[in-house]
DNA sequence: ACTGTATGTTGCTTAATATACAACAGTGTT
DNA sequence: AACACTGTTGTATATTAAGCAACATACAGT
């Protein structure tokens, strides 16, 4: 289906500024998305009038604005599996002392919507909000073995882990499904392991995916199963808690 | 300015999808907007396209995309002043046993940008993200009253005792900046107080407003002047933590 | 101070494109 | 089965955004 294409420029530029932590002025972006500065200076103008952007007092650049908090934050609020996930995020980094997390599908993308800190001095922060690739992080094998969805287009390599074939990473898929949670073994970034296992709503469908991230030191490849058999524990008390009944076999 | 309007459509149909729960169809939005539902349907796939909405996989109505998460916790997370805020905000808690909130002034608003939650049972939860008015919420008078903007063009009453009156206000306004904090006394919402006072960086400008709301059966009116002292005191001391010092007079 | 360079906004023409209308496909209802 | 309703697609036209140039403003260098 056809773009509307100036929307489509506005939202280009949007994108454009979430990776600018000093705001971008309007020669610049329209520069990035090789458009005339005198096109990027009226679409910067309408989203400012709506709050999308905002320009900066002093350097007059454009940041992201105040109305994509609200209608980010509007969005994860009425997300209630956060809320019925937040005592197991706990419950996961209590029993691992790793860092917890949980995150959903979107967008062909991991999309972390929670996290809960665990207390060592070396740990792995994932933001809220953040979209991770689904075929070399834990959460997103959990998403990709147990949804219904399908392999993403492009299996991008990430560190020397990384596993970019389609036949191997089906092969994982399956291995995961079997065992019950998936695993990514410093595929996303080096030095961190993650566990993590699926989690089902009241009518057996899959909403989403908790698991650990740590250090590779602390997360050991012998004690892997040791933590898929905690993660996938408490993902299914969470299961249990939102209504999903588990099948014998 | 003249606006782009094909993005201006785009960025109303977010809009009005912040306000609907179960999401909206195609036509729907076509007549809100009083456009014709082709031009919707092309608009609602451009967002979608890029994530900014999202169509429900059941009902297929559109809702607010995953993208707008990102983006806005993107924006949240680089405001500095939050975690600075939150000890701070506790402390609030602790001392007076009703909810803290932390606010700053964007579009001539008062956006919370973090809050802390009592432990009783009767509380005023207000959601992140939320945008207040200015003149009649204490976060809000307090931005107005130490803050160097200018007042809101229209003062639209939300309870019978919402000071609607320019010059009253205005006195209101020379009142909080002698004692130092902002009062508001069921004038956003039925009974609920409360107090507000501001917080300052190291080069002495306004950077946000801390305060605690309560039902007015707790924040008593012969008490305010009370919980007053210890707001203005943990907002001071909030200013410190961030370098600001405050000059005799 | 003056020049040179950069940025951002505005006016205007033209070329691009969004719109409106209609037709069609798909769903669910009576 | 007919009907109402929704959402998508094709196409001519009228709107509008793009592109260019000019202008204003700010800032650094000589």
């Amino acid at each position: 289906m056809a773009e509307i294409q100036s929307l489509a420029k506005g939202l280009k530029i949007l994108n454009l500024l979430e990776h600018s932590r000093q705001g971008m002025g309007t020669t610049e972006v329209a520069n990035q998305l090789d458009i005339d500065k005198s096109s990027a200076s009226r679409l910067l103008h309408t989203l400012a009038n709506y709050g999308f952007v905002e320009q900066d007092g002093a350097t007059a650049r454009y940041l992201l604005g105040p109305q994509l908090v609200t209608l980010g934050q509007r969005l994860l609020n009425r997300i209630t599996l956060r809320d019925h996930a937040r005592p197991y995020l706990y419950e996961l980094v209590d029993k691992t002392g790793e860092c917890a997390h949980l995150a959903i599908q979107a967008q062909q993308q991991a999309l972390y919507i929670d996290q809960v800190e665990s207390t060592a001095a070396l740990r792995v922060e994932s933001e809220i909000g953040t979209l991770a690739p689904l075929h070399c992080t834990a959460l997103g094998k959990t998403l990709l073995a147990f949804g219904g969805g399908r392999m993403p287009d492009e299996l991008q390599p990430y560190t020397r882990r990384t596993v970019a074939d389609r036949s191997s990473l089906a092969a994982q898929l399956g291995q995961t499904r079997q065992r019950g949670y998936a695993i990514d073994d410093e595929e996303y970034n080096y030095g961190v392991r993650c566990v993590a296992a699926p989690v089902y709503d009241h009518q057996g469908k899959l909403v989403g995916a908790i698991g650990i991230s740590g250090p590779s030191g602390r997360i050991a490849l012998e004690r892997v199963d040791e933590f898929g058999a905690v993660v996938k524990g408490v993902a299914g008390a969470l299961s249990a808690r939102l209504g999903y009944e588990a099948r014998p076999g």
